[in-house]
RNA sequence: GCUCCCAUCGACUAGUGGUUAGGUCACCACUCUUUCAAGGUGGUAGCACGGGUUCGAACCCCGUUGGGAGUACCA
């Protein structure tokens, strides 16, 4: 049986990358009738923020992403939450000192500055040196069992073998080996008592089963060290699949100083959960590579880990925009309104008749990426037209204009109630067009611009069935006027 | 510095020894047209470099260069 978890840290809201962890490893299990875990990996106190954990289940949920057992949601193997566990890491770094894999040390903070110093100086990597510090070994038994009796502060550190090497597997990038002369003898427990990233994960990926780690590639350097705590317990590790990273376009990991990288920036931005979440799965993936546009539901029948690429991807917006795109002309209008009616609220357009609401996106959809558009797109439809684009007026608004627009408002006032469809209001301005022996363009312009105040907009006539008769008529000889007085 | 990872158009990618190196975004042109989009058609643009292996390398091996990540009592 397939089991996943996914292990935010609760140090500030979901991340875009940490959406696509997210993402890959609900793909994956789903795809093998798996299990998702959702675990929080709290153990560093001092940067936990507070409701971090809820944005996690909160956004996941928003593209789709659900969780089957964990923090929040329940389950049999929990407690999911890794400060809720501190008994249970105590127990286990017990078995490891016994058995000589880990053990005491003393060092204060400026004791280990001073080391690195020195190795810096000297030239060499950064090390922990077991030798020349203060631990279990330069001390002896009995000093050691004095200052753990005298409650002295201490970190108990994982003992990595000064020779041979340690081999990895990894299901995206293959077979790695590292000397272990060069893999540090890691902290497990900290001086507070708290565990490590290290020996929690480790401790509890193996308690709660989980048979596939699927994290970023940030890991890749430690995972020596997480098959050394493996063995060292004696336990069988699981697969690993180490995702490539998000860059930015400076190719650099896509972190919090590029702006709004949280999900709920993208949110907020008005970017729909179909179009967030098929964007982030094609970045590191490609299951067909004919095609774009993949539900999710596709998504996890297609997904494959060893299909998952090795090189970063540079998050490219202009994409995303452009799939938001498709996506908004795609979904069903009634579901775009349930994200829309906020946003007019927001705009200051109050007690937007929902059935308008629709008839407004089916009419502007084609013509705008984003949701939030619609607002300043069409405000013409939600008020009344507040500027008018200058330029447009003067160079369509010749000097027979003026008289044009008054014949044809009095036309299209002759049209009955009935009658106000885009194919009726269409003839007759085609038709008066023809009178005139001129282009219909030249009467569209002129009207575009007094019933919406801008060049660009939907069709015309459509726009203007939409307006409505009493509206359209209202907004021309207003135009009229203050064009004339 | 050291360790590890990576390397196809500007971007996301397909490609697993024989292809005119394909698709998508962006860009350009044309088309449609009442504007702007959308749509359609076409186009510019790429295998980092050097050695091997092979009848034949984008694909396999080695090196170089370049990029990235890690190097904490953070995850």
């Amino acid at each position: 049986m397939t089991r996943v978890r996914f292990a935010p840290s609760p140090t500030g809201f979901l991340h875009i990358g940490a959406l696509r962890t997210a993402l890959y490893n609900f793909l994956f299990t789903r795809h093998m009738k798996g299990t998702m875990i959702l675990r929080i990996e709290d153990t560093d106190r001092t940067r936990f923020v507070e409701g971090a954990e809820e944005d996690f289940i909160k956004m996941c949920g928003w593209v789709g992403i659900e969780f089957d057992e964990g923090s929040g949601i329940g389950g049999e193997v929990g407690p999911y939450r890794q400060s809720e566990r501190t008994d249970i890491y105590r127990q286990h770094i017990e078995m490891l000192v016994e058995r000589g894999t880990a053990y005491y040390a003393f060092d204060t903070a400026e004791e280990l500055d001073a080391m690195r110093g020195r190795q810096q100086q000297a030239g060499i990597a950064p090390k922990y040196d077991r030798s020349s510090m203060r631990n279990q070994f330069t001390l002896g038994e009995e000093e050691t069992k004095r200052l753990l009796a005298e409650g002295a502060e201490h970190t108990i550190r994982l003992f990595v073998p000064l020779t041979g090497e340690t081999r990895t597997r990894d299901l995206v990038r293959g077979e790695s080996v590292f000397s272990n002369r060069l893999i540090d003898d890691q902290i497990l427990i900290k001086s507070d008592g708290f565990p490590t990233y290290h020996l929690a994960n480790i401790v509890d990926d193996h308690l709660m089963n989980i048979t596939h780690v699927i994290r970023g590639e940030e890991w890749l350097p430690s995972l020596p060290k997480h098959i050394i705590l493996y063995q060292a317990f004696g336990w069988e590790p699981p697969e690993f699949a180490h995702l490539p990273l998000i860059l930015n376009k400076e190719r650099k990991k896509f972190s919090k100083r590029d702006g709004d990288t949280s999900v709920k920036d993208f949110v907020a931005k008005g970017y729909l959960p179909e179009a967030l979440v098929n964007f982030i799965a094609l970045l590191g993936w490609n299951p067909t590579a004919d095609r774009e546009i993949y539900s999710l539901q596709e998504m996890i029948d297609l997904f494959e880990l060893t299909k998952v690429n090795k090189s970063g991807a540079i998050f490219d917006v202009e994409k995303l925009n452009w799939m938001n795109g498709m996506y908004l002309r795609q979904l069903p209008v009634e579901r775009l309104v349930d994200d829309l009616m906020p946003m007019l609220e927001e705009a200051g357009f109050n007690d937007v008749d929902r059935a308008y609401a629709v008839t407004v996106v089916e009419l502007v959809k084609e013509r705008i990426n984003f949701l939030h558009d619609v607002p300043e797109f069409a405000d013409y439809l939600f008020g009344p037209v507040t500027s008018f684009d200058e330029e447009y007026h003067a160079k369509q608004w010749k000097e027979e204009t003026g008289e044009q627009m008054k014949a044809l408002a009095d036309r299209l006032e002759g049209l009955a109630p009935v009658e106000w469809k885009t194919e009726m209001i269409e003839g007759v301005i085609r038709s008066y067009a023809e009178e005139l022996g001129m282009s219909a363009g030249k009467l569209i312009h002129p009207l575009r611009l007094s019933l919406t105040g801008k060049r660009v907009g939907a069709g015309m006539f459509e726009t203007m069935e939409v307006l409505g008769q009493e509206r359209t008529i209202t907004r021309l000889r207003d135009y009229l006027a203050k064009v004339e007085g």
